[in-house]
DNA sequence: ATTTGTTATCGTAATATTGCAATAAAAAAA
DNA sequence: TTTTTTTATTGCAATATTACGATAACAAAT
């Protein structure tokens, strides 16, 4: 075993529990932290604050890109990552609509 | 490796970065709207309910229940559970900080 | 006291994630 | 062209997570 029965859940609690997992990692809140406190940064940048290795950080980059938190523009020899704002408040949307539910007058507790 | 190093980051990422991933695998997300829903739910409803092992559920339930976001009464030989509204609306403003941060006016993209 | 119904825990197998060294790729500088 | 600088990818090794059968624990009912 060990592998989520993805097929048995809903689309939406899939994808929500996938946008969950990308910011389960405390170097990507880090580096999502960092990138907007700079406006903006390279990979390198993110290795000698973090104390990461290259490969790792440029893992967890890959990871942010992917689900369209961040995004780069290949600047030179290096590439500028930035924040998504779009997608970004796209984001806070979904969470805002799971956590907007009403939770109040239990049966119990 | 694959033992995340937690030393290097602070405990806000640390601690926000657990809380993420409480919440990144949709068995949870599905246990939570399904209690949110009735107003409460004992283990074996969700058994019959999402169709996975009772004690993958239970298992489930013990990590919502260790974060805070649930909690259990003991009614008869079963076990009641119930949202934590306190614990609840304590993460949506804890989410609501990290979201709220102003990503505008980017360096680049 | 025994059975029944419900939940928790243990042990284990399978899959996923993390981290990094090594190395490839790509563009600017020399 | 060769070197330098920066990022991406590959290929492990180690740890973490997920799922579930078996079984323990516990309370109510018989």
């Amino acid at each position: 075993m060990g592998l989520t029965k993805t097929e048995i859940f809903t689309d939406q609690q899939n994808s929500l529990s996938s946008l969950f997992k990308v910011l389960a990692h405390p170097a990507r809140i880090a580096i999502l932290q960092h990138i907007i406190d700079q406006k903006a940064c390279i990979c390198n940048d993110l290795v000698e604050e973090l104390g990461l290795a290259q490969a790792t950080i440029s893992q967890h980059l890959k990871e942010l890109k992917a689900c369209g938190m961040i995004q780069g523009t290949i600047e030179g020899k290096s590439v500028c990552y930035c924040i998504n704002e779009k997608t970004w408040k796209q984001f806070q949307e979904e969470f805002n609509v799971f956590f907007n539910q009403d939770v109040g007058m239990n049966k119990c507790c």
